[in-house]
DNA sequence: CCCCAGGTCCCGC
DNA sequence: GCGGGACATGGG
């Protein structure tokens, strides 16, 4: 492939803005007067993509021959209809969610990047996330463009004082993620090392770093390493799947996962994205179980 | 003033 | 192993 600065690609069945605004990522930013185009800065490298009917354009600063890494990030190669034929086919509450999150994808994102991103989320609004961790790049990162910093990495993150952190507004939150850093700073948790892991092995191993527990755990494992079984059990999913699932009393919480575990295989984590966008964007999850 | 946010940690049982 | 409360900060 010939360098250049843009590329555009073909994907049927690609909902760019769902993909971008659904929770997974926290960097996008809309571009004023522009359609359906967005601006992030992945890998240290400044992107603007934008989606028409059929295709996805890309363009970046310097031109490049090879567009793997946004292939990849993108899961372009992805095919969507595999998943949604997985899906349990007598759930009509999923098949709500697939048709109004249709072309929703998970992106595969850099772990640290994610990892540190959902450290911030506990117990926060996904706005204030996306706060937060601009004025994490804003101040640690290093310059890719005007307005655009690169994400810090983690070497960086672990020379800041606590204090340094907290003033990114993250609150108590700035211990966890300073701990985490530092431990992977000093090869204390390989990050590429859960690449090769179990499900399982790597969602006890992850959770090793401070701040990350069974939720954040998998929010990585999905978002940053393509797992299919993590199926990240926030709020959000909690109070959809007790409205739509057990209508007449919650589940206890060991009962909830056991449920999980075997009606949403194969594809757990598509399962969850798909019905945390539906009632997140649908809004209303009153109104969806009358509907029924 | 209250409650909640893509939870985790720490403490008693 | 499990149930509760504390935790920073911002918004409704």
């Amino acid at each position: 492939m010939a360098a250049a600065a843009t590329v555009t690609f073909e994907v049927p069945d690609y909902d760019l803005a769902a993909t971008l605004t659904s929770g997974q990522a926290f960097r996008w930013r809309e571009v004023d007067g522009h359609e359906n185009t967005w601006e992030n800065v992945l890998t240290g490298r400044w992107v603007r993509l934008q989606s028409n009917s059929q295709t996805i354009t890309a363009r970046v600063a310097r031109p490049i021959g090879n567009w793997q890494w946004l292939r990849d990030y993108l899961q372009l190669d992805l095919d969507l209809q595999t998943i949604y034929d997985g899906f349990p086919a007598d759930d009509p509450h999923l098949a709500a969610a697939r048709g109004t999150c249709h072309g929703l994808r998970l992106l595969k994102q850099d772990p640290w990047e994610t990892l540190a991103g959902f450290i911030c989320s506990s117990n926060k609004q996904i706005v204030q996330i996306e706060q937060i961790i601009g004025e994490v790049c804003d101040r640690f990162g290093e310059p890719v463009r005007d307005n655009w910093k690169s994400f810090p990495t983690a070497d960086r993150i672990a020379t800041c004082t606590e204090a340094e952190l907290r003033a990114c507004r993250m609150g108590y939150r700035a211990k966890y993620l300073l701990g985490s850093a530092q431990m992977i700073t000093r090869g204390e948790l390989n990050l590429e090392s859960l690449r090769a892991m179990p499900y399982d092995e790597a969602c006890t191993e992850i959770q090793r770093l401070p701040g990350i527990g069974p939720k954040v755990a998998d929010c990585i494992l999905l978002f940053a390493y393509g797992f299919p079984e993590a199926f990240p059990v926030d709020t959000w999913i909690i109070k959809a799947l007790h409205q739509l699932y057990f209508p007449r009393r919650a589940p206890k919480p060991k009962r909830l996962q056991a449920f999980i575990k075997k009606h949403f295989a194969p594809h757990h984590g598509y399962a969850q994205q798909y019905l945390f966008h539906h009632v997140r964007t649908q809004g209303g999850l009153l109104e969806e179980t009358s509907e029924e």
